[in-house]
DNA sequence: CGTATGTCAGTAGTACTGATATCG
DNA sequence: CCGATATCAGTAATACTGACATAC
């Protein structure tokens, strides 16, 4: 079988430091590679539109939300693994930007709704569409099966790692 | 099958936008993600032994590359993925920290050797080891097959995208 | 002279902690 | 009064760009 770069890297420890490292290197190193991989050119097209990947997540979550296209700041903080300072922080960036808007909850005056913006519905789904294409593209020298099976195989780690829907 | 998170975003944008995103996200998320839940405890490792992700990553490359340990500035530019000046600035810390030493080239007067110092040797060590620790752990809830797939799934994808060693 | 190597200063963005205000 | 919600200030680290010095 072809080897790649994680199969040299595991290599050079065994040489090194016999039986120290084993399965969790090759999976941690090609899953964090693979999401560089992936991740680069939508950073990329996010730049041309003005966005951050932070400000994208953001947005992405609203707008897949459905309509209204609102969410807590606290749903936010959760979906992202934020802490709440951080979530404030890409917040005051999108609302400065124009994207996102508050509204006040009348039930609950602690919090308010994070809504987005009708320029921002529009850039988010250029957004999302551009970073779609972008992948896409990529994987397009990827044969569809080898991305299926990939693809299996994530879901059924993460599932037993505890990563579930609900 | 059971349902991860990423199968609840994937169906949130099919109600939402149907037929813009596709193999695409579910593999470019369950990459990041998995990379991020194996990464978390350590980051908490490296942290108790006063060492950052970038700092341990440089350490590491020093010693799997073996005896002497030392590599040039552009090669660690290289393996990390990183500019020549994000390089710089983590040697600094760790020239700083005690933890490498730099020899000067005498056939480059413009390059220099960035080597592990002993304690260095030391720390790049423990540090290996702590990190592996965790992970596996981690992993030990996952059937060995499970992540036997993904490891083998990913290297084929990875290579298709070019990744390879050499 | 032009290219390559590396450092440094400055900058932007990430994301944290801890303090604070407010409300349920 | 306690806990939850969120913002803000301050901090540390990442990692970039562009300017620069030096040497091949």
């Amino acid at each position: 079988m072809a080897r790649d770069v994680v199969d040299d890297i595991a290599g050079a420890w065994d040489a090194e430091l016999p039986g120290v490292v084993g399965a969790e290197l090759e999976i941690s190193k090609r899953a964090a590679r693979l999401s560089a991989l992936l991740n680069a050119p939508v950073e990329t097209k996010l730049a041309r539109l003005g966005l951050t990947k932070a400000e994208y997540d953001i947005l992405a979550v609203l707008r897949a939300a459905g309509e209204p296209y609102r969410l807590r700041p606290s749903a936010l903080t959760q979906r992202l693994a934020l802490t709440s300072g951080g979530t404030s922080n890409v917040l005051r960036r999108l609302t400065l930007a124009g994207l996102i808007e508050r509204d006040p909850d009348p039930s609950d005056a602690r919090s308010s709704w994070v809504r987005l913006s009708p320029a921002g519905v529009t850039k988010a789904e250029e957004a999302v569409r551009a970073a779609s294409a972008a992948q896409a593209a990529l994987l397009r020298d990827v044969p569809p099966e080898a991305t299926r099976a990939a693809i299996d195989a994530l879901r059924t780690v993460l599932i037993a790692l505890g990563d579930t829907a609900g």
